[in-house]
DNA sequence: TATGAATGAGTGTTCATTCAT
DNA sequence: CATGAATGAACACTCATTCAT
């Protein structure tokens, strides 16, 4: 590959994932190649579809993600999953593409991203499972469970206009807190219908 | 208004509703026609524009939330806002449109909505204020914080498969949890852009 | 037929005349309707289409202005054609509707139009043939003309932000004039597609 | 700009000339590309809206007469003048969307019209000026009132289907008499709601 | 290889007309 | 008879994608 199609390959990459970031999936492609300073060609050169673009960002962000999670390793084991917790929120909660797939377009199914999806899932499975047994993590978590409670987690912090990080607070207590058996109401519900 | 009138507006509500929550917001009109079995035209007799059915939708469930809200009288104030927590979060759950707005869309700025979405926090949050008084909620939480909280639960049960309420019963401990200096790192971020 | 359907009948011209008249054709049934205090499905009653509420309404003005004529009797030929013509064309002038009958969307063929337009131009081109015979009116023009010649005075009147009556002096003379040789230009045309 | 996209442009602005010249502002976009050979989305290409190809048409229109009037250039004023109005006309007669412009839809208010038009009417006006001087044209007329009587000569020369030119004859005549008193009457008018 | 012109299926919306109440 | 709810063809416009230059 040519040194300047490898560039503006580069270049695509961060402009859209700035823009998806910040203005949602529902920007045209016209857009993406224009503030990237390239034709639309070029976009399709590199990207064969709007789709493969998107999955592309999605794929580089879990990548990081996940070399961020293996280079994770601090003495306490705890603090080794809550550190790596935080800085995944922390990243997330700023980037609307990033917490579009994992929290509301649960409908990327192309392989890379599952495989590297799943690998990004395993190291974090590690971490949660090392914390569990030094009692840092309520055991009832399963590493299955922590993909919602990113996307929860992310969630809040998007909403909360406060000071980054306390609504990580509540998940963190949560996660480290003793599991009661919870006030449970079976009556008084509201169907979604009505 | 005309029965076979009210009829049709009150089964599109209903349609739509399925629908939008289902398939997101993407779905066009004609499908949201077709499922009801009327012609597009009714469809805009009702609502005048698609956003207008959404808000619509919208309303509807905040309202419901509300009285819902109002009901909720048990003698132990703690009982009194975690069932109703956990029942807005199980109704929100299986809501896709419900969910868009209160965690992604927050670009509805319709006064109808807003008014109601502000009625439906002041309610919860008199529920929260008197648990917290009842020592069942710990205090550094705020009525303005219960938006973003609600729309982070709402995200874990969705994106759980498993058992419904298990995520439910992580926020509620963590909302209960004394409030211990969170373990924090400043080091070690992952920037958004890499 | 009953009283009030009459009633509601001549409304309905009414109200349409002055909505099309202002406001052009361009105005939705529905609007009428609103106008008029009645239901769209009145409208349909008393015509069975837009068009032909639209044609009942030309046939009411052309017949209007058919007895005007009819009854414009003076004693001198000259003046009893001009003083019609002034008549008809200020009457016009402040018609949108009529105004595009006659001048623009001469794609109104119904039969009944079209009669009654014949009556009219008869019933003209005797006060102008009359005219002529008294030497008051140029020779050359035929009543076949004057569909034109008013259609243009029409226009010139609705463009005139003036005094009204000015821009029918100017054809009004025209037509006393003698005929002379006219200064004529063969060459130096403009083509329409350049 | 390419070629191809430089014959497309024009091929578009010549077809929806003809097409809106013959049909009227009516004729779906879909119709005018079809006729000119290209995609919907070649026309959205070349031009963002319905309004602005028509717009664009004008303006090439109301230009083409301007640089005319500017290059007629006679010995006799009076004769520079009448031979440019015969021309402005003639060319005007078989062009409906020009006809609409000037007569009809006086409700084009784009910068760039205006000013064209503004510009052509000061040319015109210039002309009539030195006619006026030098005695072939009445006096009371002003340059104000010129597109008014363009229009009602236009809409003369559009209904009048015999000999072209005849209608035109008459304007002018009127434009060269002698003002005399006109035969005014203030009675009998018809008023145009009955 | 890069460009951006061309394409056309798809979408939200309007409005003349029909018909159940 | 009057009403206005229902209908759906039609239209302006967008945007992912292809392909000539």
């Amino acid at each position: 590959m040519r040194a300047d199609a490898r560039r503006n390959r580069a270049r695509l990459l961060d402009i859209a994932q700035q823009v998806f970031a910040t203005e949602g999936l529902a920007v045209p492609i016209d857009e993406i190649a224009k503030r990237a300073g390239v034709g639309i060609g070029t976009v399709y050169r590199h990207f064969p579809t709007k789709e493969a673009l998107f999955e592309a960002i999605v794929l580089d962000r879990i990548q990081r993600l996940t070399d961020l999670a293996a280079n994770t390793a601090t003495g306490d084991p705890g603090e080794a999953f809550f550190t790596y917790f935080r800085c995944m929120i922390e990243a997330g909660s700023v980037d609307k593409a990033l917490f579009d797939t994992l929290a509301v377009s649960a409908g990327v199914d192309r392989d890379a991203i599952l495989a590297a999806s799943r690998a990004l899932l395993t190291t974090l499975g590690e971490l949660l499972t090392r914390a569990q047994a030094a009692g840092a993590v309520r055991p009832d978590i399963t590493p299955a469970d922590l993909k919602a409670i990113m996307a929860g987690a992310l969630a809040m912090e998007r909403q909360s206009g406060g000071e980054p990080g306390r609504m990580i607070d509540i998940v963190c207590a949560g996660l480290r807190a003793e599991s009661e058996a919870p006030t449970r109401s079976e009556s008084g519900r509201v169907t979604p219908s009505g």
